[in-house]
DNA sequence: ACACCATAAATTGTATACAAAACTTAGGCG
DNA sequence: CGCCTAAGTTTTGTATACAATTTATGGTGT
């Protein structure tokens, strides 16, 4: 569906937007990692243009962040703009949640429970990239079920820098949705109480949320780090 | 506040983009024009390069179409995707409203009701554009409101990207908010009434949504006509 | 006269070169 | 000993050249 047809060249630009923005979400690329374009280029065997291209685009999605002449950076979403983020889920994915009256078919809910499932037996072996990504496609797939391409696309990008801020702030347990309060969501869909699901959905992301470590973030360490080095100019800098 | 320092030079894509924007939002680049990078370029006196940056940030928010080997054009929502857009807008904007539950400063509230006060005098005088801007300007204050930024920002593209579904199916007539409706809202959220001053946000989107002409939209004219000439290839095409 | 094909013009895709800015490192001064 | 300055290095910003693709044009055959 969303694949090219046969003979259509690979796009490649594409493809290296595709690969960036796995290893930004699945933490291989961690939030602060320095983007200089020469590196790109040339481990993708492309000119600057397209690189540039490329982190234009994941700057837009907020994946990035590009200062002027500055280069470009994976984003590290700060406490405010994380807390932002996750309010917008909230009002955004209850939202779909509740617009949804039709009874969802059922060839789509069965595909939402395989989704859980893979990430269920994600969680179990330990397998805690494949767990976030699962997570965060169910959240996808369900927006997608409102039929509704543009808040789709809105709650993906949403999603997307949600792994960027538990790359920041998650600890190391218990940062991804019990896969148990994605099956109640489904159940209650299937029983037609949107409203329900929509209030579950509200606890759900608090609880994400909640789950974070506002405290310690990891990138902040370094920040607070080099502001202790330049300051304490007695003590040791080696 | 977002303005640069004084010595700061005026980066000169941003001046680029603002005009694109501007015009596309004014209605002075109608959807469906061809936007050329030579004739951009000569114009703005930059190179392509410059040029296709501005481009792809248009095209990743949706008010600018790029198509590979063809180019740019402003955009030309369909159906679909507008009916998609006030949706998703009703959801947001709404949930907005609702999440407001401290006291508005009074300050935030006095420069609203100047902004309605000045889309009532340019529809009075009969100024379309710039009531429809003011308008935007309008949904876009109310959403700062919360102080999430992120939301804040995606209502503002919203906003831009319904100015083209107005430019698209717009009627001559009664397509801005009714500006009593504005006032209606802030009235209610001065009475820290969140929950009247979603329902009514949504009946006024509504009210919106249902002024737009979805039968004779002029741009897919031309692509009826197109495919009109195209199948009676017996017929008078002169 | 219409459809079809070849050629020409226009437009986009990509790479590269050079200029400008920022970062790094080495040296001198207080 | 630390800070400030300055050349050198790295990295980004922009323009331009050339290749590839699409679109427009004109000619030819039926």
């Amino acid at each position: 569906m969303n694949k090219n047809a046969s003979a259509v060249p690979p796009e490649k630009d594409e493809v290296i937007y595709a690969h960036l923005h796995a290893a930004i979400c699945d933490s291989k690329l961690l939030p602060g990692t320095r983007l200089p374009e020469d590196t790109l280029s040339a481990s993708f065997g492309v000119s600057r243009t397209v690189v540039r291209k490329v982190l234009q685009r994941l700057a837009c999605e907020g994946l990035v962040a590009m200062r002027p002449n500055r280069g470009a950076q994976v984003a590290e979403p700060s406490v405010n703009e994380a807390r932002d983020i996750f309010a917008t889920r909230r009002i955004l994915e209850c939202g779909a949640l509740a617009e949804m009256q039709n009874p969802i078919p059922a060839a789509k809910l069965e595909s939402l429970r395989a989704l859980v499932e893979a990430e269920d037996a994600a969680q179990m072996s330990g397998n805690r990239v494949d767990a976030i990504r699962l997570s965060g496609e169910f959240h996808i797939e369900l927006a997608a079920l409102t039929g509704n391409l543009v808040l789709t696309e809105m709650v993906a990008k949403l999603v997307a820098r949600s792994s960027l801020i538990i790359a920041t702030y998650g600890s190391p347990i218990a940062v991804v949705c019990r896969h148990s309060e994605h099956e109640q969501i489904i159940d209650l869909l299937a029983r037609s109480d949107a409203a329900g699901a929509a209030a579950w959905m509200q606890e759900h992301l608090l609880t994400i949320e909640r789950g974070l470590r506002w405290e310690h973030p990891a990138s902040d360490l370094q920040e607070v780090l080099r502001g202790v080095m330049a300051n304490a100019r007695g003590g040791k800098a080696d």
